[in-house]
RNA sequence: GCCGCUGUAGCUCAGUCGGUAGAGCAGCGCAUUCGUAAUGCGUAGGUCGACAGUUCGAUUCCGUCCAGCGGCACCA
């Protein structure tokens, strides 16, 4: 005599076993017909289960989160089943639920081809239509495996092994398919309606690079057809805004053939670059940070005592010169690290900042490269922060603050935090990893700051904290980071005196902002779509003359405007105004400034701003002071 | 690095079932002197990513390599 106890509070009494689905035929008949699962207690499952004990049950509909991942899920599926009909020697191997869709991941003797998904989609789409049951079967370990051998499905043979002992091995059945899944699925394939099969990648089985490379093909699916419409038209919207694209089209940077993951700087890109690096240097200058300087190339012997040599040479560019080999620096550390040995250091010296716009080169793998975001030859804001144990936490607290100030004035409010600690494999004892964890997360908690947890995550030298960002595809991005180093100084032989007279090992703290200002700067670019704020627009305004009468007019005022210290252009090109105006608009120019006869006469100039707005006649002065104000505010909008 | 796809004019792209290529925009010239998102006419521009192979002949077919794109793996 099960009582159910349904979200609202309120309760039903049944007098037997239940399903899910009668749960839900009994509140109500749109209801059982929107039921999609349900969840018991906090766990979902199918419509089928039966519920014989006192629960509290809600029913699961495509308005919910969780029921969008069931259609998700069983869209998965139901491309398997669509593969195993048209290519029947293909296995199946695993097919889950990830961000806007499905995957899943085949072994096939080839490749599937674009015609092969429209076959896949077209049969998807067919196999919906029969409305086919989906169904639970739960089977012992042994009949599953030995199942799944004789039908040649190896892979699915192997999930089994590794299903721990105790749980229950489920399958779900739809038409002629059967495939391994915990569920929960929708109760037949007619639920699955709206779905797009996107594209073919590889992948590797377990994703391990030493296994076989299996066939993934992606898919989205969605509750109703205007969600899957929207997303599509999000994923049109989001090219456009694509930096490679952006950068071509606004002249900021380009890559080529000849250096591969380095990047050539426009006067435009470049300007934005020295914007961010200016206004980067004077707020860690005000923040206790001294800039440093560190060279490209250094010999082999520091980058073995550093380890680099060693752990990285795949990954390190490497030269040679007079029987001695060297590493173009993949990192600036050990060089901080000489700079902070010149001398005996003193308790009264820490904590010591030193802060570099650091250029390193890494021989990232080919497949790695992408755009301006992931490079070869990259810039770091780096810094190192050589420190008392004690003094970790105050800094961590100092440079988070830090942080999120610099964040803001670039635009930035959403802010991924992770904090990763002690991995298996490491070095220093417990109570040194226990304080520097304790240190971070406390500094965080501190903050205010939500934070995901990743046990078992940080480098072998340290817990860490990251900090990221999200750009315009959903794309997660890594910029900050926080490091703690127990390893490093004492390998590169740094040392202070303490109050007691005692030689001591610095802690060292690696910490960056931006990250690298290459994939910043895309991540910017990106984020505003190429309309910059006006600090960082490569050109402020420019002036436009209507006819040759006003060139020496348009002339002036942006020399006027120049002097200001204003990066303005004039356009005197014999063309028409709206010929112009568009030009500029298509640009992201964030002012354009018209000049004809009437302003000529009346000494002032008439303001477009970015966005076609007319802010009307002002003077050189106003307009002047206006930009002035804008830039130093750094205000700008995404 | 791995799987797949792509590489033609400055840009975006079409095309050649093997007979060395075309459009729009941009550029250049001339005309036009114009009031807030494209003035007209004319003109020039290409080792068809690189290197080999097959062929009378390769941008096209085959192979190798390079680079880019989508994923995977990697990211000190």
């Amino acid at each position: 005599m099960p009582v159910i106890t349904l979200p609202d509070g309120s309760q039903k009494q049944f007098a037997s076993a239940v399903t899910v689905a009668e749960v839900a035929q009994s509140i109500g008949p749109g209801l059982a017909r929107a039921a999609l699962a349900g969840k018991i207690d906090g766990r979902l499952v199918d419509t089928s289960h039966t519920i014989s004990d006192d629960a509290r049950l809600a029913i699961v509909t495509d308005k919910d989160p969780e029921g969008l991942e069931v259609i998700r899920h069983s869209t998965a599926h139901l491309m398997a089943y669509a593969v195993k009909e048209l290519f029947p020697e293909a296995q199946v191997t695993i097919g889950p639920v990830v961000d806007n869709g499905f995957y899943y991941d085949f072994s096939y003797e080839r490749p599937f081809t674009p015609d092969d998904l429209a076959a896949i989609e077209a049969r998807m789409l067919d196999l919906a239509r029969r409305d086919l049951p989906v169904r639970r079967e739960e089977w012992a370990r042994d009949e599953a495996t030995a199942f799944f051998k004789s039908i040649g499905e190896h892979y699915k043979a192997e999930l089994i092994d590794a299903i721990p002992p105790g749980e229950v091995v489920s399958l779900y059945r739809e038409g002629d398919f059967v495939d391994l899944c915990r569920g929960p699925h929708v109760p037949s394939t007619g639920r699955i309606r709206v779905f797009k099969l996107m594209k073919v990648a590889g992948a590797y089985w377990r994703g391990d690079h030493r296994n076989e490379q299996l066939q993934r093909i992606y898919g989205t699916a969605w509750a109703k057809k205007e969600d899957q419409d929207a997303y599509l038209h999000m994923l049109e919207e989001a090219e456009k805004r694509d930096h490679r694209k952006l950068g071509r089209q606004l002249d900021l940077y380009h890559l080529q053939d000849e250096a591969p993951g380095m990047v050539f700087w426009h006067p435009k890109g470049w300007t934005i670059w020295q914007e961010v690096e200016q206004y980067l240097r004077r707020v860690l200058r005000a923040n206790g940070y001294r800039e440093v300087k560190t060279p490209m190339i250094m010999d082999r012997s520091l980058w073995e005592r550093s380890g680099h040599w060693q752990n990285y040479a795949e990954n390190m560019f490497t030269t040679a010169s007079e029987n001695r080999d060297y590493a173009i620096k993949p990192m600036n550390c050990p060089g901080h690290i000489q700079i902070y040995n010149q001398g005996l250091r003193s308790y009264r010296d820490l904590p010591m900042r030193l802060a570099e716009f650091g250029s390193c080169h890494r021989n990232e793998p080919s497949g790695a490269l992408h755009g301006i975001m992931r490079v070869r030859a990259f810039v770091q804001d780096d810094a190192h922060i050589f420190c008392t144990e004690a003094q970790v936490l105050p800094e961590t607290a100092a440079f988070i603050d830090l942080l999120q100030q610099i964040y803001a004035d670039f635009g930035f409010s959403e802010i991924l935090v992770k904090l990763s600690t002690r991995p298996a494999k490491r070095i220093g004892s417990d109570e040194v990893w226990d304080r520097a964890e304790a240190a971070l997360a406390e500094a965080l908690a501190a903050k205010g700051l939500i934070y995901d947890l990743q046990p078992g995550e940080g480098a072998f030298y340290g817990p860490k904290i990251e900090f990221s960002l999200k750009d315009c595809l959903g794309r997660v991005w890594q910029c900050g980071t926080l490091q703690l180093d127990f390893a490093l100084p004492e390998r590169l032989d740094a040392h202070y005196i303490a109050e007691t007279n005692e030689r001591q090992i610095p802690v060292m703290l690696h910490r960056a902002i931006l990250g690298s200002l290459e994939r910043f700067i895309g991540i910017l670019v990106e984020h505003y779509a190429g309309a910059m704020p006006l600090w960082l627009s490569p050109v402020h305004a420019v002036v436009l003359n209507i006819s040759e009468k006003q060139i020496g007019y348009a002339g002036e005022v942006a020399a006027t405007l120049c002097a200001a210290g204003l990066r303005v252009e004039a356009d005197l090109r014999n063309e028409k105004i709206t010929y112009k105006i568009r030009e500029h608009s298509l640009n992201k120019l964030p002012y354009q400034i018209v000049v004809g006869d009437k302003e000529m006469a009346a000494n002032q100039v008439a303001v477009r701003s970015r966005g076609g707005r007319d802010l009307g006649q002002m003077p050189v002065e106003a307009l002047c002071q206006r930009l002035l104000d804008e830039i130093a505010a750094r205000s700008g909008t995404a």
